[in-house]
RNA sequence: CUAGGCGUAGCUUAAUAUGGUAGAGCACUGCACUUGGACUGCAGUGGGUGUAGGUUCGACUCCUACCGCUUAGACCA
């Protein structure tokens, strides 16, 4: 097996490639800057997608779907949001194919000319903004709370598998609401589920802030953001909710009926999360044998491996543990492959991040017990067949706690305060992670700073307490930290 | 998009300064033998060197263009 991972010291990037590819998550497709996600990472795609959707309707939430295609012309609506994205739109030109006259294969035929250009949807706001119009008369038909799965492209230049690619995954939620506080409130609640899935299910830290306004959506009054910290002690921006105010309402005039008879313009949200949380998953917990993967996302939660093959002995206590397992809610595979040998498959499925290995062998069984272990401290140990299924349950728990204890750990080690520009290039530069620091409030210093250290500021945590201080560059008072980090 | 680096079998790679007509390991297939951490042996399958041109008697090797990957920027989720 030429299965081996650059280690995470040697190249960070290279070690996130490897785990990528050799764990089955994805690959590089024959178009440029997109991926094919593979069966095993899709899966992991699904648990993601499927939680956050039935955390979207708890919360009132529907889904919907909208067009690929964007009329050209909808984009230039909103003057601030089709500046943020003109740099990287797929446009359709053309409808037609045809043969070539001079040889073989086809050409775009020129008389197949669109009369109207189609941008493949960055986002959505336009198009649900031009349906909205239609949709909305009456402050009885507010509030608005529509999601959709979708796929999206933004023509990157420089990509990485999940992280960035030209065409990706994820939800993008579009809600309309008669008052401003409402729909603030709205993109509150959306933050809150977007920390509480990060951290109770992938297992991330995040800090919940707001984005200053240089690094805010194009088109959003404001915009919050869940930040996530990889290993490598960059940030990662791992979800955005924004309050669009009533710009788009006005750019696609939507107005509604008050109880009081007045035409008002609605106000607006959307909110967002993408297969990039998968390279965050990656990025945040695994080690150099492969991919650690928190239980409650993982598509195999234990795997049991006959040593050193099936029999009929060793199948009934398997199928009895998988049965038991399963009825708990378990995921588990046995697998019965007799080509591989037991170390291979050990090494296979921590490749993948299962959590839970169960091996079971003659020797365990004329004793009673079957061999343990987790994927993530690498423990391994026998443990009694009787009462197994509690154990395995609570341990898939513990593995849970554990992750999120680690990456909370290692974010808290990585998290520096500093009160002088030389102590903050120093921590930037040589301890990286979030340093915290006070900042001026002006755009001129937050580009000043980015020019000089790379670091950006990733949000202003919306705990952070008031404290009078000092910019790190102008001097000029400030009235609480920001969070700069190297991101993403 | 800018600047470097790199493209030889599914993967890792040899042959490239000195052009001479692609060789190996892993994977894969078959058989045998094994089996408590990526077995072993034997026998096979598989590439014409990212693509298109050019120079040459002859190109993986030299030249040009393009494509892709990658690293660092600019931009962005």
């Amino acid at each position: 097996m030429s299965k081996e991972i650059t280690s995470r010291s040697e190249d960070y990037s290279k070690w996130y490639n490897d785990i990528v590819r050799k764990a089955g998550l994805a690959d590089h497709s024959a178009v440029r800057g997109c991926m094919v996600i593979k069966p095993y990472g899709f899966a992991i795609w699904e648990k993601i997608r499927d939680q956050l959707d039935s955390m979207f309707k708890e919360t009132g939430h529907v889904n919907a779907y909208f067009p690929l295609f964007i009329p050209k012309s909808f984009l230039s609506k909103e003057a601030e949001h089709v500046e943020g994205f003109a740099k990287e739109c797929a446009v359709v030109t053309h409808h037609r194919l045809m043969n070539d006259p001079n040889g073989k294969g086809v050409i775009v035929d020129p008389d197949a000319k669109l009369e109207e250009e189609l941008i493949v949807r960055p986002t959505s706001e336009t198009i649900i903004w031009n349906t909205y119009r239609d949709w909305i008369s009456s402050y009885r038909d507010l509030p608005l709370l529509i999601n959709q799965w979708a796929n999206v492209v933004r023509w990157e230049l420089r990509t990485k598998l999940f992280m960035r690619t030209a065409e990706f995954l994820w939800q993008e939620g579009h809600t309309a609401h008669a008052t401003k506080d409402e729909a603030v409130q709205e993109t509150l609640t959306i933050l809150d589920i977007y920390a509480k899935f990060a951290e109770e299910y992938m297992a991330v830290p995040v800090v919940k802030g707001i984005k200053t306004a240089n690094e805010r959506f194009a088109g959003a009054e404001e915009t919050y953001t869940i930040e996530a910290m990889m290993q490598d002690g960059k940030a990662l921006q791992s979800g955005t909710s924004h309050f669009l105010g009533q710009n788009f309402a006005k750019a696609f005039d939507v107005k509604y009926l008050t109880q009081q008879n007045k035409q008002e313009y609605v106000w607006a949200t959307s909110w967002g999360v993408s297969t990039r949380l998968m390279g965050a998953l990656v990025m945040a917990h695994s080690d150099d044998e492969g991919l650690v993967l928190p239980p409650k996302l993982a598509p195999i939660q234990v795997v049991i491996i006959p040593i050193p093959k099936p029999n009929e002995q060793i199948d009934a206590v398997a199928e009895d543990i998988m049965a038991k397992l399963k009825a708990v809610g378990v995921t588990v595979k046995y697998d019965t492959d007799k080509k591989k040998r037991p170390g291979f498959k050990f090494a296979d499925y921590e490749m993948k991040g299962v959590p839970v290995r169960i091996a079971i062998g003659k020797r365990d069984l004329e004793k009673g017990v079957v061999e343990v272990a987790r994927r993530d401290t690498k423990e391994k140990y026998t443990e009694p067949l009787e009462g197994i299924t509690d154990h395995i349950q609570e341990l898939l728990g513990h593995i849970q706690d554990n992750i999120f204890k680690k990456a909370y750990d290692f974010r808290k080690e990585h998290t520096t305060e500093v009160d002088t520009w030389e102590d903050f290039q120093k921590a930037i530069e040589n301890k990286g992670g979030f340093v915290a620091a006070h900042w001026d409030g002006t755009t001129e210093t937050e580009v000043k700073i980015k020019e000089l250290t790379k670091a950006t500021i990733r949000c202003i945590a919306l705990d952070q307490e008031e404290e009078a201080g000092k910019c790190i560059l102008t001097g000029k008072p400030s009235s609480k930290r920001v969070l700069f980090a190297k991101a993403y």
